[in-house]
DNA sequence: GCAAAAGTGTTAAACATACACCCATGA
DNA sequence: TCATGGGTGTATGTTTAACACTTTTGC
């Protein structure tokens, strides 16, 4: 144990998967590969692991530096760690979610030819095994909002609960009835903090603003269920 | 990018937390390191990943090394990669549940001075993060117990309904009414196969013997409710 | 017979769904 | 005044928790 040859020459990476709910749909942040291999493919945002950094300070770097934000809510999704993943070089890379609102157009990132917003049903091919990784993220988010309040982390600091809706009818593609839906979010102690404001940006009878409560879990969880 | 200096040395191994239910008590195998650092200290049973083998496979080989069985439920739990948590380099580590009826007494691993089934409420002081990596691995377990079907991979091949409830009962820390989880359980398609046999091993009428089914999640889920 | 555990039936309360209905605003 | 979306009330059906009760074994 501990001699030399235990230490074959592995680089540690991070991938990024960040989803934002924009327009109709559930888009993840890809860069344009500016270089071999898969030069000219989608990918995730992601980069190396420094000597002296931790794996998850190594993803807040890396999702700042792509999209410009911290603070996002930001979980550790998985390691893959196949043999050939990257052509070039034993990779093992850890896989980080992270949900944000819908932030202005990304900032291209320090290496990457384009960053962009890319419907999560449009993106494939990409490259590496990125298709596999941005399908475990997306499947991931759509788990997690059942049983926590994450929901929120995909709207703005103040939102209305149709907006919170339009999250949950995106994400999972369904249709949720607004009443109901309206008394099970205000009725989860600690998810919603009334701001006192309203607002009618979204026509009609102008809407409660709400921010983010202190639940981190529903009691008890939203349960997707087909609408008409 | 891909220059030299982007690939500093660093080692990737796996950690196993490996649980069972034994006597009254929900049980992790440990190891006792023989070599410095945190020599004699109990530790994860885990090793290095070799060059040629995917992350997963070191896991599935280490498992099998260390407890003589394969087979087991083995999932990633999470990635650990703090950059001092090995005094001597830089190691990043990937951990893996697996979830194992009462075994015999584990064989000796080849590179542990000895291994042993250690309650989980005794487990602490261990190697490296490794108090932490248990700590999540329990925790992984209880709450999968709710909503998938892995209570049954701490049964031995046949099982009644007791013995199933037993395990949910000692891992969650909480009774049960034995009425309603047997109705609750039989009632989920797929989840248990009758083989018609049945045993008198627990006392009292006899009790109808089970295999696991295909099912995979539950639905419902069993709920955490405390008893009297 | 008695204790112990398996398994079934019943009931009341809690919850979810569907939808009727009223409210507050912009055009 | 009408259209649009916000929000409340309520009837109906489903699920669950609690527990009375019957069954089948060992001693």
């Amino acid at each position: 144990m501990y001699t030399p040859s235990d230490f074959p020459p592995f680089a540690v990476t991070v991938d990024l998967v960040v989803l934002t709910v924009r327009g109709d749909a559930l888009c993840a942040l890809l860069v344009r590969r500016g270089e071999a291999p898969y030069r000219g493919r989608w990918a995730l945002p992601g980069g190396f692991v420094q000597v002296a950094e931790s794996v998850e300070a190594a993803a807040v770097r890396e999702l700042s530096e792509e999209t410009g934000v911290s603070g996002l809510h930001l979980e550790q999704l998985g390691t893959y760690g196949e043999p050939r993943r990257d052509p070039r070089m034993r990779v093992v890379s850890v896989a980080y979610l992270a949900l944000a609102p819908d932030l202005p157009v990304p900032v291209a990132g320090t290496d990457a030819a384009a960053a962009s917003w890319v419907p999560v049903g449009e993106a494939s091919g990409l490259a590496f095994d990125h298709d596999r990784i941005l399908g475990d993220g997306v499947e991931r988010a759509r788990a997690k909002l059942e049983y926590t309040a994450l929901g929120t982390a995909f709207c703005s600091a103040e939102f209305t609960v149709a907006e919170l809706r339009r999250v949950y009818e995106i994400v999972w593609g369904v249709s949720l009835d607004p009443r109901n839906f309206h008394r099970k979010v205000t009725g989860v102690e600690g998810l919603l903090v009334a701001t006192g404001e309203s607002t009618s940006r979204d026509g009609g009878r102008p809407a409660a603003l709400f921010r983010r409560g202190v639940a981190e879990v529903l009691h008890p969880p939203l349960v997707r269920a087909p609408g008409p």
